[in-house]
DNA sequence: AGAATTACGTCAATGGTGTTGACGTAAGGT
DNA sequence: ACCTTACGTCAACACCATTGACGTAATTCT
């Protein structure tokens, strides 16, 4: 793949390149759901013939690794982090978590590969200085971030790739919590019939902000 | 799928059953990736049409609830709580996290997953009972299951991707963060050069342990 | 024991997927 | 105005999950 390239404009007229590639396939999954990215229907959206992709990327794999590129940078953009280290970590893990929300089908990907491109050693620097500032030793302060990070990064993973699974399978899911749970037998299964009240409502939901505000707990009490 | 069945051989002379075909998947997934489960290579694997597993499980996705269950059944099989809460919490989260780092494959795509099975069953079951001999309402012991459950699997299907890579991809992986963050220059990345001497080496290992020992921290002190 | 029923293994077919190789045209440097 | 070649197009391949029809063998009923 050169530097420089004679674009050809495809049959209905439109100029492709990396960019635009990048961009119509992040709205294709944005709009019309993570399984609508495949090369036939982002040729489709591109107007161009499917293959065309195939000229720019070396196949899916490596089209997803340069998607996950572009929303790290989408993540990190604009976040400043505040005078309070607790608050200025707990946006970062927002933050990071919502990004992969935003993008689930690339972030279950991504999570599995770790990209190490700029926008990551922004990241690790901004949680580092963060915990260094709240005065922790700088051993203790590689430690937790590790901690930190881990934990944002597997939450926000497990939750994109709950959030990748197709539509009717992921409310199947959701429905198991309120339906199958609630029918299980008070005599096989006392402690679930004791919580049963409480089941539905927490259980599908996401419990990351709790993890997040225990584990930010646990590191101010340490600090 | 009624109670009893006639069991008619196959060509090959394998008699089938769901026990049978799980295991056979299990065993495909282990031995070549996730992506090598696929009802042909099943239906090749265990000496039948393919479309034969359609008598047995719905669709793939039925089939691949009934593997994340058999996971989790293997995970807790000679598990026996002790009297201490979180001591027990803690070696069913290292159960966990073992039962899914011994097949990574499988839990890469299970983690995330609701089973409606019988082993699932058991192990709200369990987790549930712990929180609320350990003193919590019911609506709080559903809550911090959910953060418990939730912590444990998010971190293990984390390690497990990561141990599901090809082990010369790993290893390119580990190389690349060693020296990609030796590289960075101190002016631009001020906590990480204060840092570095402690950063490859919590990189390295897993703050698995760290995570689950902050957590139950946390929730011990809210009971 | 023999007939009836039906579970279930098999086959054929449909419409989706990623990916490859050949081909020709139009764009850019000279 | 050439010549080169980048790249958009096309056809084809190998796979995928899933469905419906079909026949047979295994159980069950009389």
């Amino acid at each position: 793949m050169g530097e420089r390239r004679r674009r050809r404009p495809t049959k209905s007229g439109v100029v492709l390149s990396e960019d635009v590639i990048i961009e119509c396939a992040v709205r294709l999954i944005g709009h019309h759901g993570a399984e609508a990215l495949t090369v036939r229907r982002l040729g489709a959206a591109l107007g161009c013939d499917p293959t065309a992709v195939y000229r720019y990327f070396r196949g899916t794999d490596d089209l997803l690794l340069a998607i996950a590129d572009f929303l790290i940078g989408e993540t990190l953009a604009g976040y400043r982090p505040g005078p309070d280290w607790v608050a200025s970590l707990r946006e970062l893990g927002l933050r990071v978590r919502d990004g992969h929300l935003r993008h689930p089908r690339v972030a279950t990907v991504a999570a599995a590969r770790v990209t190490r491109r700029h926008n990551e050693f922004r990241a690790v620097e901004l949680g580092v200085s963060l915990l260094l500032s709240a005065g922790f030793s700088p051993a203790d302060a590689a430690r937790y971030y590790h901690v930190f990070i881990d934990t944002v990064l597997a939450h926000a993973a497990l939750e994109a790739s709950y959030a990748a699974l197709a539509p009717e399978v992921r409310e199947a899911d959701d429905r198991a919590w309120e339906e199958t749970y609630r029918r299980l037998p008070a005599t096989d299964y006392p402690a679930i019939g004791a919580v049963r009240p409480h089941l539905g409502a927490g259980m599908s939901g996401s419990p990351f902000e709790d993890v997040l505000d225990l584990l930010l707990e646990s590191l101010a009490r340490r600090v």
